[in-house]
DNA sequence: GCCAATCATGCATAAACATGCACAATCACG
DNA sequence: CGTGATTGTGCATGTTTATGCATGATTGGC
């Protein structure tokens, strides 16, 4: 019907790609008037461009798409492997919705670093060190136990903080060991931190031990808790097969990979 | 027929957006003026920003928003320099013995890294970030107040919060404000952190309130206190000196170099 | 404590919208 | 040539959206 002066779809939509590409706004009823053609159509050719990604659809036209801005990149700072590797395998005992205490020390640092954000866990740590690198997990939700925080062991160990540990029963809670032996079983370096994680062990419903080669037949002065009061000791893969015999007794050994 | 002049609705917004971005407030009857539509459009245009907080609605129009959401690790890293100078002007009034409390944020993060380490000072801070770099300070006893913390303050605020500092009057503290006006008076992102940073303003003998040139002129959507119930406000040298003037109410205007 | 400015809310209306349908033009195959 | 499917368009429909206005409540300066 129509002869030379009427545009062909394809054009029409040309124009109003050039036009959004010179930033400029389109106006759905103005198009209507320009090409001759029903706000319809024009609203049909809007809704395509959008669709393609072309044009950003607007009550009564179209805006053209801003210019995206860069994205930050990631970065990861990660702790040493050996601990890294003794932290996934503590990460395997949690499950959806637990609370998880994580007790001072790198490797329980490491586990703030890889346990899985998408399992809606509570995270509770009396070490501001591992309550800094909780925080920036967003998956993760964080409870800091507070108190007079001891320098030697980093973290809050005082009355403040027993009290504040006594209002909580964790699911499972990852004892930091300064020191494991089949004889005198867990030990630590400071009274107060002994003191701390014998209660924690008694509030936890589950406790792990997770402990790198050097720490295994070695004592410190402060006893925690003989190793049957663990449900686990985790250890590393190629430790010392006599070292490994000592432990052998109640709790379950779990290598790490 | 003529072509559509009148802005479209997201024009419209954008361009609010626009100036609210360059750290201007926007009055509302200018902008209907303006842009041609009535107040009532405005206002609802405002009030739709708000809810997405990109603006802070005020009696008359708006004001800009501060920080627009970096996550609190990013925001430590930027403007670093400026904030230690900040924090070293606070660092002037504290004296041999003192407890001070260093509330979140990056400025007072600054603060634990310039404080002097030889005049036999308590910290206290409920944000683990802040505790994390006190504890790298070996010259510092370090007090930390826990609870459940908070993501986007980066801080434990709630009510095991308060209450443990109810039992502390500390001798100076450094407030963080999310943002600083004549008008509005220091104001807070989050209303439980507008509540426990009241409640430290009335627990503490002496309230600073340190803010870099961005903050000042701005507002968040929960109010701390006036500028009147702090003892200093310190704000950079090279503030623009409307804004400056905006402040000059009742307390003191400390400039750092 | 007064008054004007500012505000939230509900309502009315016109414009813009999506959707389904009809029709003409085009194409695809024989 | 068909003829049947596809496509582009316009129109009728009922819905949604943006806006202005009326009303009554809040606010802030004086």
């Amino acid at each position: 019907m129509q002869i030379t002066s009427a545009l062909l779809l394809e054009e029409r939509q040309n124009e109003i790609r050039r036009r959004l590409g010179s930033a400029d706004r389109v106006i759905a009823g103005d198009l209507a008037l320009e090409f001759n053609v029903s706000e319809d159509t024009i609203r049909r050719d809007l809704r395509e461009l959008a669709a393609a990604g072309q044009c950003i659809r607007v009550y009564g036209g179209a805006l053209p798409v801003p210019a995206p801005d860069l994205s930050l990149s990631e970065r990861y700072g990660i702790g040493t492997e050996r601990k890294r590797r003794l932290a996934l395998a503590m990460s395997d005992f949690v499950e959806r919705g637990m609370t998880v205490f994580l007790d001072a020390g790198s490797t329980n640092l490491a586990a703030a670093l890889v346990l899985p954000d998408t399992l809606d866990l509570t995270i509770v740590t009396h070490a501001p060190h591992i309550a800094a690198a909780v925080m920036d997990r967003p998956g993760l939700r964080l409870f800091m136990i507070g108190g007079k925080v001891d320098s030697k062991t980093g973290a809050a160990t005082g009355a403040q903080a027993q009290r504040a540990l006594e209002q909580l029963r964790p699911d499972i809670a990852f004892i930091g060991a300064c020191a494991v032996s089949g004889v005198t079983g867990v030990t630590a370096f400071d009274d107060e931190d002994a003191e701390f994680k014998r209660l924690l062990t008694r509030q936890s419903r589950m406790n792990l031990v997770a402990a790198v080669s050097e720490k295994i037949g070695t004592a410190a002065p402060y006893p925690v808790f003989p190793l049957s009061a663990f449900d686990h000791i985790v250890i590393e893969g190629d430790l010392d097969p006599a070292k490994r015999a000592s432990l052998a007794i109640s709790p379950p050994v779990l290598v790490s990979a």
